[in-house]
RNA sequence: GGCGCCUUCGUCUAGGGGUCAGGACGUGUGGUUCUCAGCCAUAAAACACGGGUUCGAAUCCCGUAGGCGCUGCCA
């Protein structure tokens, strides 16, 4: 079994992508990647109603951001219809499907009665058995003729072997009276032809395994190796809605989450490597197997989720932080940064990246490379700007004026003044923090002084104190 | 209703017959510091419940409860 590997992520663009379906493709992802195998992308878009185009876009958005590169091009589900059909006509030739005649109503009208008197509520087609010579001229669909004794096992690397008996799995509809195919034959008809050899999706489709093993027995083909993993939950246990918030991957982008971190967190819930938990890219590729994806459901935990990404920042690159940091600003509709303030920011990038989390707190702790003289004091600040602090600041000033402007030379002077005046540091760092920001809470005020350098920072130390 | 899956600190998880049940996030406390953040140290915190099997069970078996899923001519 020293095959390629080949996976796929084939969400339906009925939305946006969702932030569980996003862990999916991630998963695949990394298994493909961490694996010399090849990672495919289908959108299942044969439900013509619900479909749009905007929801593919979406999709492909979010799988750019979040950085996971598929193979190929994107196979779209819907043009493979014809193929599709191919295959019902080739199982109702070789007679593991049949035409049903059974309309809609027919069905429904079982199904009501069977649920009244609180029997089975599978739907047993007369049509299995019949003989053509009966068949009406009328609209029919193609029913998989499914094994009715015995059971099917699936051989799921994370949930074990799953056993369904037979006589719990219905003849489902392959091909619908329309001549378009059911999501059911769809995904194995494409999965086969796309030499997909691991199925990696959310639990939910589990049981559906059973069902398609039995197209897959039909046809003759190999059952690709299945491994379905528990679908994530809100913060309250409950299955994730949009009453949590935060379904849709685009808007992690638009909260400032750093897609490395991202990648980090959702490769973390639900599946482990030992007692890691921050890692980067690589090691998650060569370490991610199958054997270490969890069984039972996890919940979303933003606060961790912030901690991973702050962790990913610290250690981000500084040029590479910049695109992203606008990719934030346009994802939460907010202006672009001027040539003037991007400048700002990556003076200031190597001071403030190490304790921000979010770009939104990047961005606030900027806040003193961002602005322009003269610059709007806020109350707090303004309080730390008394006449007593003026006086002392501009005692400082002509010593600034000759300092080489190192930042362990500004310390120094600092220190040296603050010692002289026999004062806490506090009580001099206080009003230069005031001066140089116009706030009071920033960076350090000596790694401010730095990047701001000498002109700039004399002159907003002047603005206060003249 | 029927069938299937799940259940270790608040959260993510490690561990899979003998462990002081480990780590991380969060929380509390202390420290470092020019503010905030960060960082360091430290503490509290879990095997859903009930039966078995066994010298011994979080670990194996059965049951119960709860959660989730499937049961569509949705995907």
């Amino acid at each position: 079994m020293s095959q390629k590997i080949v996976t796929r992520f084939a969400p339906s663009p009925t939305g946006y992508l969702h932030i569980g379906g996003a862990r999916t493709a991630l998963f695949n992802w990394l298994f493909a990647r961490g694996h010399g195998g090849t990672f495919l992308l289908r959108i299942e878009d044969t439900d013509r109603a619900r479909s749009t185009p905007e929801a593919t876009a979406a999709i492909l958005k979010g799988l750019e951001w979040l950085g996971l590169d598929y193979d190929g091009e994107v196979v779209s589900q819907f043009e493979r219809v014809p193929r599709h059909a191919e295959v019902a006509r080739e199982m109702l030739a070789r007679g593991a499907a049949y035409k049903c005649f059974s309309t809609q109503e027919e069905i429904e009208a079982f199904r009501e009665k069977a649920k009244a008197e609180g029997s089975s509520q599978l739907f047993r087609s007369p049509w299995r058995d019949a003989d053509p010579s009966t068949y009406p001229d009328a609209p029919y669909v193609i029913r998989l003729k499914a094994p009715r004794e015995g059971a099917t096992v699936v051989h799921d690397k994370v949930q074990g072997d799953v056993t369904v008996r037979n006589d719990q799995l219905d003849d489902m509809v392959c091909l619908r009276s329309d001549g378009t195919p059911t999501y059911m034959l769809a995904v194995v008809v494409d999965d086969h032809d796309m030499g997909v050899t691991h199925v990696i999706r959310g639990d939910d489709h589990l049981v559906n395994a059973a069902r398609q093993m039995q197209i897959y027995l039909a046809m003759g083909w190999d059952v690709p190796v299945y491994a379905h993993i528990p679908l994530i939950h809100g913060p309250d246990g409950k299955k994730l809605s949009k009453r949590h918030g935060a379904v849709g991957l685009e808007q992690y982008q638009a909260m400032g989450y750093p897609a490395a971190g991202m990648r980090n967190y959702l490769a973390r819930l639900g599946w482990s490597h030992g007692d890691d938990e921050f890692f980067t890219d690589e090691q998650a590729k060569s370490w991610f197997e199958l054997e270490g994806i969890g069984r039972s459901p996890a919940r979303l935990d933003f606060k961790k989720l912030e901690n991973i990404c702050g962790r990913h920042m610290a250690v981000a690159d500084d040029d590479a932080l910049m695109p992203q940091v606008a990719g934030y600003l346009e994802a939460a509709e907010l202006p672009a940064l001027t040539e003037m303030q991007a400048k700002g920011l990556r003076a200031a990038m190597p001071y403030i990246k190490s304790s921000a989390k979010t770009f939104p707190q990047l961005i606030e702790k900027a806040h003193f490379a961002l602005v322009q003289r003269p610059i709007d004091v806020d109350e707090k600040a303004a309080k730390q700007l008394d006449p007593v602090s003026r006086g002392i600041l501009k005692e400082l000033t002509p010593r600034l004026q000759n300092a080489s402007w190192t930042r362990d030379d500004l310390e120094a002077i600092v220190k040296q003044v603050a010692e002289e005046k026999d004062l806490g540091l506090g009580k001099l760092a206080s009003p230069l923090r005031a001066a140089l920001a116009g706030r009071s809470v920033t960076p350090g005020v000596f790694d401010m002084m730095y990047v701001l350098g000498r002109e700039e920072t004399l002159a907003r130390v002047n603005d206060q104190v003249a």
